[in-house]
DNA sequence: ATAGCAATAGACTGACTGGTCTACTTTAAT
DNA sequence: ATTAAAGTAGACCAGTCAGTCTATTGCTAT
């Protein structure tokens, strides 16, 4: 049995706990706790805490993925539209978390691709995911002419996520979603623009 | 004593590997052992590893912020040429850490903000300090007409600032400086444009 | 009914953590 | 020369870390 509930239970914990704290500052021991499982399932489960977190990464990045493909790719609504709505969406989060949780790829990337090449791979790729779905936006953007075709969407796709990124990092030191304000603004008036 | 031989070796042992692994992941003793101080010494300067932290910081800090000035305030140079250099130091940084170290602040900020007011304050002023310099560079562009002036200098450094920063983060986990050469590429194209 | 495996349960281990303690050496002031 | 303080030195502490081990329970297929 791979979908266990216990697993799941443990991976949600972890989730949370390593988005408040980071990975390396999350003991085993503070899962377990928070959920109630003993150790012996954590060691039946996973075969060590690397292993561990890259579960906590992948299954972040799947339920992440399905909401990013419902906002950046509801055909119904503008492209740009998507867009605002999910830096909208990404905003709520952030006041939601009270400025302190942020973005979980941003923070194990920032922490970990130093220092595991295994991580870093694996958050690379989830990044990649990501970059891809802002392009396809972006390029039902340019074929509508919403925007401009002179810049390639692979590399707007890669400005934005940059960016928001970085915002996000603003915003967590600064307590405030304000960067994140910031940052839409200037994109929306300078770089997303028509011809 | 304050500025002593042996706070200072500490002090630089402890900016390279928190640089390195990040502050949860460096332990004291891994300190002591690269620069060869015992411990008492370090409980002599320091009060605590939280103490200790916020020395590197502010060690790391000043240092940074003469290199910033040198390139930043540098009259001799049309503003926006001063940014690309800026930004041209920048990669190289990465280059020579190779795509490990980034960013000495923007790692702590993601990783101890939402662990300690004390750090995320810290880290706070240390931003704030340099989007002071990027305001001024700014302003001195808008001044000689190199870029528009209908958008605030402020809301320019703070889009600067941000975007570099997840450009950096993003390029540890690429192990690339691609990164950084898009948002340099689509900034200078987009947004810092004359009116 | 029972054999066999999946899963639960938590005591336990050695290594390591940040931090304390006492002893010793050096330096500077008198 | 004497004394006090600054600094060096590292053994040591309680607590925590990731990970192991054995014992037991629950389920399922035969």
């Amino acid at each position: 049995m791979k979908n266990n509930a216990t697993r799941d239970k443990l991976i949600d914990s972890g989730a949370q706990l390593i988005s408040q704290q980071g990975y390396n500052a999350t003991g085993i021991n503070a899962v377990l706790k928070t959920c109630g499982v003993p150790k012996g399932s954590f060691y039946h489960y996973f075969s060590s805490k690397e292993d561990f977190g890259l579960a906590v990464i992948e299954s972040f990045a799947a339920s992440y993925d399905e909401t990013l493909s419902a906002l950046l790719e509801d055909s119904d609504t503008p492209p740009l539209e998507r867009l605002k709505r999910y830096f909208a969406t990404g905003r709520e989060h952030m006041h939601e978390c009270d400025h302190a949780t942020g973005c979980l790829i941003g923070n194990l990337g920032q922490e970990l691709s130093g220092q595991s090449d295994t991580f870093r791979d694996a958050l690379n790729h989830v990044f990649q995911r990501w970059e891809q779905r802002f392009v396809h936006c972006l390029q039902d953007a340019q074929a509508r002419g919403d925007i401009a075709t002179h810049t390639p969407p692979e590399a707007l796709a890669s400005f934005i996520l940059t960016g928001w990124e970085g915002a996000i990092l603003r915003a967590k030191t600064l307590k405030s979603a304000e960067p994140m304000e910031q940052f839409e603004k200037i994109l929306f008036q300078h770089v997303l623009v028509p011809a």
